[in-house]
Parts: C-alpha cells; structure tokens; sequence
DNA sequence: AAGTGGTCTAGACCACTGC
DNA sequence: CAGTGGTCTAGACCACTTA
C-alpha cells in the first residue's frame, strides 16, 4: 500500500491496483479483487471499495461483470486505413501500439436502406432542392470477432441514388462508390472530420460498450470532380477497438 | 420526471436532466440542479443524487465545481487539419459539427529540449544503432484560449538534429521540418495514427481535464523520399477541443 | 448455495466557493 | 457564513454468476 497521507483512500487504492496492473501482477482478461476483498485488506466501507474500482473502470483499465467480479480490460485495436490504396506502397504496416496487422473479420451485422428526411446538417451538406424531402440513407452496423466495433450511416441524394442498386441492401461489387461511378457521379477527394467523445446512452447500447470507452465519431464527405457532395457518412466506431491511419505528402 | 418503473431511480434523474438540458432548459455554462435540490425533488438520498449527476458527468454532458454547483459544459472545438496545405483548396472550411472556422490562438506554453534515452518503440522506429543511447526530445504543451489542449513530444535522431537548431527552443523559421530538409533529410511523406482512450491521472492533471474528457493519442511519423524515418512525433490531446480533418483522394 | 457487483438509505465531517 | 460538492461509514436488499 502506498503511503501518501494526502490522497483519498479510495485513490490510495486506485493506485495500488492500478500499478499492479501495469507490474503485470494482474494481466488482462483476469480478476481483479473485488469490494470484498479492498474491504477486508483496507479495511474500509463498501462504497469506499466501489469507489476505487469505479475509478479503473472509468479509465477503461477494467469491467465490472455482475455476479462475477472486476476483471482487467483486453484491447485489440484494428488498423482502419483512410487511404487504403495507398497503404503499403512506402511505409510497412507497423503501428507504433500494438494491433494485428492481419485482416480481422469485419462484418456487417445489420443492415436497412430507406428513404427518410435528412436531419438539417445533411441537407444542408448535400445542397438538396428545397422541394426534395428525402434522402437514401444506407445504416449498417459492423461487428469484429463477434462484438459490434461500429454503427454507420450514409447519406446520398435521391436525385442520384433512387432506383439504383444503392437501393439495395447488396450495392454491388465495388460498393456504393462503384454504382456512383457508374452513374457519373465517381468520388474522387474525400474528407473525414474525427472526433472523440463518451457515447450517448443508446450507442452505449448499440455497441455494448463498457464504462470507460469513448466513441470515435466520423463524419466522410464524398465530393466528385466538380466539388460536388455525393455522400455524406457518419461513422460512431468503438474507440478501443480501432486504430485511424492516414497517410499523407504535404503536397 | 419520467414514468419508466424498470429505470433505476438514478437513471430517471439522470434521463430527466439529459432531456432538460437537450431541451435547453439548463443551456451550455448553466448550473444544473445540485444534490440538494435532487434529494428534495425526488425524495432520495444523497448518493443516489450524486449517482444521478455523476451520470452525466462521466458522459462529459456535465462538470462539477467543488462549493459551487454542478454546471452544463460548454464546447468550442478548433479543426486540426492533418493537411492544411491541401486545405480550402478544393473543398471549403465548413465542419459538420459546429466549431470555430477562424483561427484561435494556439500558443506554445511550455517548451523543453533534451537529449533523451528513448522508449523502445521509438528506438526500433527510428532505426537506430545499438551504440546510438540518446535522441533530441523536443517536449511541448499547447493551449487554446489559456486552457491547455495538447501534449507533444517529438523525437529525432541524434546524428541528424544534434547540434542543430532542432537543439534550440525556437527551431527557427518553418519550424523543425524546415531544418531537416536543409540538412538533406526532407520529410516526404507522413503518417497518422489516431486512437481515443481514456485519460491517465497525469494526463488528467496537465491538460486540466473535466471528468468525462476522453484523450486523442496521436503518432505522426515523418519519412523522407528513401522511406528513413527522421521523426516521431507522439501528441496527447483533449478530445473535447479538438477536431480532426483529413482530406485525401484515393489515388 | 455462496459470492459477486448494483442499488439505496441515513447519517457524518470536510474543504471549498460565493456572497 | 451558508451552501456546495467530495469523501466515508455501516448497514440493507436485490439480481446475477458460478459452481
């Protein structure tokens, strides 16, 4: 036990536990001792135990499982590559924080189209008529080994969109890029605005994210030739389960 | 208050004062009501207030103020363009979220230069001899309207930078770029890492960071036109001052 | 069935803020 | 100085997990 006289007891043994950790004394995936246990070793009350376990879960070092006990976090980031044609041609895959380079499974684990009036910053954004009500929108969520990394929702003028196979659930080889293409609307310069922020209490749901984990909100522009909006599509990732890469030259 | 009988009594105090404040009835800056005032209202006892605003705390919604009250936060992101030369040129400076276009000012407020023993991953990125100990370290702190918002340190290698202007506080006219290409070590190109976590207690403490606040961690890496690494920069910055842009095009 | 974390009560003292 | 949030105690009951 460290001896601070200064700090709260509750960060007294925050910090225990927290060095611990980091002594490799309780590696990921294991258990951490519970209210019980802090009770008895610091002798203190249970809402004093709480509070320090609460400190680490709120840190995303650990989570709680009802009924079971305080366990230490596992994090396996993915590489999510902006520019993924680029990757690979001048630099090696190596991420200076552990993550596996090999391809993960990530799949689409729902996915709905429809047609629905665009809240006002999309409208906006796709400079739509303003007798046109409706957009495509194209929801889908992703989930890696099992466990849902990422919600996303892409929006793209019906003008462009509506009949195509964009309509589709299945938008074709190439995705929904390619159909533009197709249609003479090709992307050619995209732009992704990141932010990172605690989730709302319905992602916290919808990503079945632990206390501790922000979300990495992304909002990609698709423009073509001509400067002109496309598609807009916003992105709320599971912050610990990935990593952003961009490559760029400064010209 | 709302009339769900599963919700726990701290999640209907909480979902009353999320929806009030969505309502703008507690506007960004405002005093939200105190354990008090939540004990009295709903006839509950003091840590059950105090679960109910930690609620929103911990979703960063909110901020407390030790003998003053528990206040709505306010945000006013800055855009950090990870490409400002290709900036405005073909796409204009409108952010999907609301945040400053103009330019606020991002002042250096501590500043340190050292000859350092590397961690590892700094090492084996850079390349360096197993006789090489020391790198330059240049350590910055960043701040934005007098509250610091990013922590920086960048790492170059000794048989470049030392004994350079790189070893000097102010690196000069174009900063520490400028001088690696005049000696023949031009970054070329740049890499990006990004991911969001939760912050450290040291981190908490030198970007003075509300609870709620999640980190962005950034490692850019700069690669000259032989694919040598000259620099490793890693940044630490708070997520609730900062959006990050990228604008790139897929060939 | 035993142990675990989740919720909740009803008190207490403290340091800090604001007037 | 009154009010605020921060810490802490000593209980209680519950739902859940694990064996």
């Amino acid at each position: 036990m460290s001896t601070n006289p200064g700090e709260r007891k509750y960060q007294v043994i925050a910090s225990d536990l927290r060095e611990a950790i980091q002594r490799g004394q309780y590696p990921p995936g294991s258990r951490l001792p519970g209210e019980n246990d802090i009770m008895r070793d610091y002798q203190v009350a249970r809402m004093t135990a709480r509070q320090a376990l609460a400190q680490l879960i709120s840190e995303g070092r650990a989570a709680a499982r009802k009924g079971a006990g305080v366990y230490v976090r596992e994090f396996r980031p993915v590489v999510r590559a902006g520019i993924t044609r680029l990757a690979g041609t001048w630099a090696d895959g190596r991420s200076i924080w552990s993550a596996d380079i090999e391809d993960r499974e990530l799949a689409v684990d729902q996915a709905r189209v429809a047609r629905e009036e665009p809240p006002d910053r999309i409208r906006i954004l796709l400079d739509l008529p303003d007798d046109e009500r409706e957009v495509i929108v194209r929801r889908r969520r992703f989930v890696l080994d099992g466990k849902p990394v990422l919600l996303s929702a892409s929006y793209l003028p019906s003008d462009i969109a509506a009949g195509t196979r964009i309509e589709q659930q299945d938008a074709g080889p190439g995705g929904t890029y390619a159909r533009l293409a197709e249609a003479g609307h090709a992307p050619v310069r995209f732009r992704e605005d990141l932010r990172a922020r605690m989730p709302e209490p319905d992602e916290t749901e919808r990503l079945s994210l632990p206390a501790g984990t922000p979300v990495v909100e992304i909002a990609r522009i698709a423009y073509t030739g001509t400067g002109q909006i496309v598609e807009v599509n916003e992105m709320t990732a599971d912050a610990s389960a990935y990593i952003f890469r961009y490559d760029f030259s400064p010209e």
